[in-house]
DNA sequence: GAGACAAATGTAAACGTTTACATATCAGTT
DNA sequence: AACTGATATGTAAACGTTTACATTTGTCTC
């Protein structure tokens, strides 16, 4: 492969210094009019473009952000990252996207080979086992925690209002007259889970109805553990008359099983879920769940992170909350 | 923000050369182990990161893949970037994406910024006013083209099978009897589109069915489109008794058209769409598709653009393309 | 004990930029 | 004609690595 040209051949080619066509590469005013014209000209012949390590290298700014989610699978995150380059972009800056597994090795390993080519990260580690790595990064690197659990160990967090939202879907059920309300949890160590549950709880103690374990059924987010977990809830002596899943993808497969078991939805069970993913209104019937507006969550990360990059003194640490909403659709009988 | 650690200090407070250091982070099999686990000690101590701008500086290699996709919005693009991601990682690369939104001049300064922060790139670029960009890429550069319209310019290229997809599927159509197939296009300048057109007007051809330009209508791949183009066939006087959305966002638009219009699905009018991307089989009724495996067209790309960069030398021009099946469910009455 | 060879480590150049500082040129002022 | 200040340009160091080559040390052979 022809090594490319470099700023030496461009100034060589134009009889001037380096200094002078980084210069006008870099559209600083210091540069004669003729000059300029001559370098651009050399360039465009050329085919020069400007070496990004290298620059990276000097400047010790990459323009890039780094993304880690748990995942790349489903609706939920591409609209993350969509709203983060979406906020990425309009300041000039590239996002580099990868999935974690929520594997403490390989995280870090990905944090390791991210050093100098971002200039700040955004870690959406809903897997309570591994967040604790928040704590190994460097002291003074630009980093927003998404969803992670507690402690944010000096770096600006932002959350969503999945204890609220949870809350909000089950005093609506109960509203409804719903009195056994089932859940499909997720993973017991997934942060966005573990809050959502205690949301259900604290609901259904308010309302001064029991909580019954056989009611709680397990799940991981996975459209398959919805389907699994409602099938086995179907098949209770005292069936629940309300499913509520932790999340759209498992409500999706709780629909499914229902159907087979031939139980009308909301006639005989009502089903709702969470994220209020695109895929929510299309299904039949309509999904009700608890809207997040998810690449407005992004979007929200990438500025924290943009400001934090910008202004690297004297910041206090943000830590906000994504609100959500209630979206009734008839999966639920409104 | 205080300076991290560099190679210099470990080697400084290790008592070695920054050259053993250097030996020591890349695994060579040249350092004695005593010497190796005090290197190492330090380093954890330091909490030192080899800086990859300088590494990628010296070596040439980024061990990143760039992407350059029209758009980030919904479940096809999702699942090629999940795609991507996964061929990438397992051979340890990074992947920076980024949407284009189609327009040439962002698009070239995209490229240009991702100069010397990736090894190669995979372009997404069905909007065959923007395609020519290709051109002017540098030559040599490992490249992979997705989606583009014809002359590939010496790149690698994939293509979807998008002539035969929809072939099939009208095909599949008039086989069930239906003689008033309507479609809802694409862009005029998307290249896919224009395949799926070519492939229903053939299909048509070879049934001796006649072409009518008010059976065209059109659309841009958006759900809304989907409605507003479904909603004013409802309208004709002599009613389609099929409707062939040329993506799975407009069919579902459609769907929603017509229930309004109350219309029955299938038995007043067929619906079929083209993708299969995962809602298709969660809306009522079911949709039927033209299947992709979209995250293996992903993968697919990303493969071979990981062959192009890991043997620059001597490679003939690949050319593959990414088979597409028939996926019938209720939508058109199967 | 000299020579040869291997193993371990060090030295320094290179990668392609940016930028502080130095220098050159020139118009205007005295 | 010397000085001033502004403007344009050049020189060279720096960024943090890798790696070709040189050097040192130790072991083995004769």
């Amino acid at each position: 492969m022809a090594r490319n040209a470099t700023i030496k051949h461009v100034a060589r080619e134009a009889g001037v210094s380096v200094a002078t066509v980084s210069r006008v590469m870099n559209h600083s005013v210091l540069v004669a009019d003729g000059t300029r014209q001559a370098v651009l000209d050399v360039a465009s012949r050329l085919g020069y473009r400007p070496h990004g390590a290298a620059r990276s290298l000097i400047t010790n700014r990459t323009s890039t952000l780094g993304v880690l989610l748990p995942d790349l699978y489903g609706e939920f995150f591409s609209e993350v990252i969509r709203g983060i380059d979406q906020a990425a972009r309009r300041e000039g800056y590239h996002v580099i996207v990868s999935s974690s597994h929520s594997d403490h090795h390989e995280l870090e390993t990905m944090l390791r080979s991210m050093w100098g080519r971002v200039d700040g990260l955004i870690l959406m580690i809903p897997d309570i086992r591994v967040a604790t790595i928040a704590s190994q990064l460097p002291a003074g690197f630009p980093v927003v925690l998404v969803n992670c659990a507690g402690d944010t160990n000096g770096h600006d967090a932002i959350n969503l209002a999945n204890y609220e939202g949870a809350y909000a879907m089950v005093q609506h059920l109960i509203t409804q007259g719903h009195r056994r309300i089932a859940i499909i949890r997720g993973a017991d160590w997934n942060y966005d889970a573990s809050e959502r549950l205690r949301g259900y709880r604290a609901a259904l103690r308010d309302a001064a109805l029991p909580a019954e374990p056989e009611l709680e059924a397990a799940g991981d987010f996975s459209e398959g553990s919805g389907y699994e977990a409602a099938a086995g809830l179907a098949r209770l002596r005292s069936r629940p008359t309300a499913i509520f899943a932790f999340n759209d993808a498992m409500a999706v497969g709780a629909l499914s099983a229902l159907r087979e078991a031939k139980l009308r939805v909301p006639e005989d069970v009502a089903v709702a879920g969470f994220d209020d993913i695109p895929m929510a209104r299309y299904v039949e019937p309509p999904l009700s769940s608890v809207h997040v507006d998810i690449s407005a969550l992004g979007a929200r990360a990438a500025t924290l992170l943009l400001g934090a990059i910008q202004h690297p003194d004297g910041r206090e640490i943000r830590r906000e909350i994504v609100p959500t909403a209630l979206v009734v659709r008839r999966s639920c009988g409104s």
